[in-house]
DNA sequence: GCGATCAGAT
DNA sequence: CACATCTGATCGC
């Protein structure tokens, strides 16, 4: 939970992501992403008051943003004070000081932060220097090198402060299976049980937050199943999820609540209150989402973990794990860093502790600022780390955890970003050497410390005796069995599990489903081997080849990273017509009102396909990251001579002017009284300043 | 009756 | 297994 109070030092007029107490005085706001512990005070009749008072206040926020907030009619007060900016697009803003007439400019760039739909990162450039606020984020590693408006050339530009999302910064969560991987892991689980029969579903365990959207378009894509959830008025401008999600009932992967929605699993009951279908009772498995109980775990597990008769446990986190963050800010290098999460447990020193050593001003302090390990105070040399090689040793022992454990087989030698490595490595010593050691951590993984914790296991407490020794559908579990295994038997774990695969395998008596043939899913979708190489022994046919080729298989389909939410415009919506496969039905498309939304019907053969085909700006993460490796800043200055441009590369906006997230006209920005009104040539030395990574004054 | 805050839930 | 919420109790306005 961020603990960030919403102004940082560089820049103290601005307030982001907490709209309370002393931020009631910001000249402008920002709100990285639509989660409530993001918006503190954003609805309170103080900040309304001065909203009413105050007419040049605006909060700046991402397109997709605007549209979730204003969803919820609490915040219908803000609809024309807020200022959509678009992704990817300097723009520079007027912060006016009322009282003292001063005029303050600067340029704030939103980049994708990979958290929730919406979500992105504010890049402010200004007098006070270039600072960055990561919101939520996760990005795989190397992503921050990829983004090109971070970088200069083929340097990252010049960053102060960096106030970051640490949420996960604690060397247990060193590793946290990648996006894709997750995924995958999910996909085969669901797909394993819902091709059984029309009455397997499966009941996905997600908190009320945006941020799974992803995983529901995919399941969907790849199943030809919608989701049904409680709402989806929210995702109504937003094609690419809301063809995914259904508020119709009947479909076999649900990811609707109810308050009590765990109740209603164990009675056998969906939260929607489903209980079978043509009288056939429905056989429901329960897979929750979580991080930190990954986290906990001492041993390595594989992506989906069975905890129960039914219920299962699948890796999965919208925060960047310790190493993505390691990846992350050693990438940035800025002077400073400040945690806007303490995680639990930790204080603020420590996490500091943490990050200072991929700072500038770590090794160019005089004083020595942390000193965490006794192995780092006697290590701990300025100029060795700067020199890179013995940096190393210093890194290793500051940032290795303690517990090492690689839950999945992906321990591919520096992958992509060896790419990177290379490109980067001339430039500062210290990414490189972030680089390595993330590397070469990877060998280490295994540790073999138990904490022999107990158990809680919610629902599935009341079956966990059952599980074991006959349950039929059950094999897995992978390594955790409420602490009925002792240590001493820990090591023959991997006996018991392999033998209980095979004799599980074909005899499920609780699914009254014989192994069928015809179907591409075992019996039994438990059977989800941990990273120990047990994959190749599930009985899942489908998943004879190894998880990894899956991955590879889908690579650049958009498994390999969250797809960036889009809206659509109004004329879009008018204008799309979405047909689909089912059969010679055309679905009318219609981005649908909201009397169409919550009836579509389901239909079995639906193909996302020809969506996809509609709308071609639903664009992958990294596809489109690829593409923009061609498109340098440099080219964008040559297009800077044409108006049109002017929006993508330095937007001049005009914070009175509304400017509509679904509007098309997105280049027709009037621009404010206030702001300075940059003349052809101004603005082409603008560009050319911004693109050499200058701050603009 | 509303908001802020806390405890407890999932 | 504290990721982000929601509910309900209590207190103050």
């Amino acid at each position: 939970m961020s603990s960030f109070a919403g102004r940082m030092r560089e820049y103290p007029a601005l307030s982001i992501d907490r709209f309370d107490r002393e931020n009631l005085r910001a000249r402008a706001y920002f709100l990285s992403h639509c989660h409530k512990d993001h918006m503190k005070g954003l609805r309170a009749p103080s900040l309304k008051r001065r909203l009413e008072c105050s007419l040049k206040i605006h909060l700046y926020c991402s397109p997709v943003t605007k549209e979730l907030l204003l969803t919820s009619p609490k915040y219908k007060f803000w609809e024309n004070r807020i200022v959509t900016l678009e992704v990817e697009t300097p723009t520079q803003i007027s912060l006016v000081d009322e009282t003292a007439g001063e005029k303050e400019d600067l340029v704030v760039t939103l980049l994708p932060a990979g958290h929730c739909p919406g979500s992105v990162m504010f890049l402010f450039q200004g007098q006070n220097g270039t600072v960055l606020y990561t919101g939520d984020f996760r990005l795989a590693k190397g992503e921050a090198a990829r983004m090109e408006l971070l970088n200069s050339g083929s340097r990252v530009k010049d960053i102060q402060s960096v106030y970051l999302d640490t949420t996960f910064c604690d060397p247990k969560y060193y590793h946290i299976t990648s996006r894709e991987e997750c995924l995958n892991g999910i996909l085969e689980l669901v797909r394993s049980w819902i091709t059984l029969s029309p009455y397997h579903v499966v009941w996905l365990n997600c908190k009320a937050a945006y941020g799974y959207e992803y995983l529901f378009t995919n399941l969907s894509e790849e199943l030809g199943v919608k989701v049904h959830v409680n709402k989806l008025d929210m995702f109504k401008n937003m094609p690419e999820i809301l063809y995914h999600v259904t508020t119709e009932r009947h479909t076999q992967i649900h990811a609707c609540r109810h308050p009590r929605d765990d109740e209603c699993f164990r009675g056998n009951r969906l939260p929607c209150g489903m209980t079978s279908q043509n009288g056939t009772p429905l056989r429901i498995i329960s897979l929750k989402p979580s991080t930190m109980w990954f986290g906990e775990r001492t041993r390595k597990t594989n992506v989906i973990v069975r905890t129960g008769a039914s219920s299962y446990r699948a890796c999965f986190s919208f925060h960047s794990s310790y190493s993505e963050i390691e990846d992350f800010l050693g990438y940035i290098h800025p002077v400073n860093v400040y945690p806007s999460v303490i995680p639990v447990g930790a204080t603020e020193d420590k996490v500091v502790e943490i990050l200072k050593p991929l700072c500038r001003s770590y090794s160019v302090n005089s004083e020595p600022p942390y000193l965490p390990l006794g192995m780092l105070k006697k290590a701990r040399t300025k100029d060795l780390i700067h020199t890179g090689g013995v940096g190393d040793v210093l890194f290793d022992m500051v940032l290795a955890p303690k517990r090492h454990k690689i839950p999945n087989q992906q321990l591919e030698p520096i992958p992509a970003s060896s790419k990177i490595y290379e490109e980067k490595q001339s430039e500062t010593g210290s990414y490189k050497a972030a680089t390595m050691l993330t590397s070469l951590k990877v060998d280490f993984l295994e540790c073999e410390e138990s904490n022999g914790e107990e158990e809680e296991d919610d629902d599935e407490e009341s079956e966990k005796n059952q599980v074991l020794p006959h349950d039929q559908d059950s094999t897995p579990i992978l390594d955790n069995l409420n602490g009925e295994l002792t240590d001493q038997e820990i090591p023959r774990w991997d006996v018991f599990f392999k033998r209980e695969i095979v004799a599980t395998d074909g005899s499920d008596k609780e699914d009254n489903c014989p192994p069928s043939s015809d179907s591409p899913g075992s019996q039994s979708p438990n059977l989800f081997s941990d990273s120990e190489g047990f994959s190749d022994s599930t009985h899942i046919s489908s998943q004879n080849s190894s998880q990894s080729t899956h991955i590879s298989e889908r690579g650049s389909q958009g498994w390999d990273s969250q797809v960036d939410t889009v809206l659509i415009s109004s004329q879009e919506r008018n204008v799309l017509d979405i047909p689909s496969s089912n059969g010679g039905y055309t679905e009318t498309a219609v981005i649908p009102s909201l009397s169409n939304m919550e009836n579509q019907s389901d239909s079995p053969s639906w193909k996302p396909l020809e969506y996809n085909a509609q709308c071609p700006s639903s664009v992958n993460f990294a596809l489109r990251s690829k593409d923009q490796e061609m498109n340098t800043e440099a080219v964008t200055i040559t297009h800077s001579v044409l108006s049109e441009v002017s929006s993508k590369t330095l937007r001049t906006l005009n914070p009175e002017a509304r400017t509509d997230s679904q509007s098309s006209s997105d280049f027709e920005i009037p621009l404010s009284p206030d702001a300075e009104v940059p003349k052809p040539d101004k603005l082409h030395c603008l560009y050319k300043k911004l693109a050499e990574g200058e701050t603009i004054h």
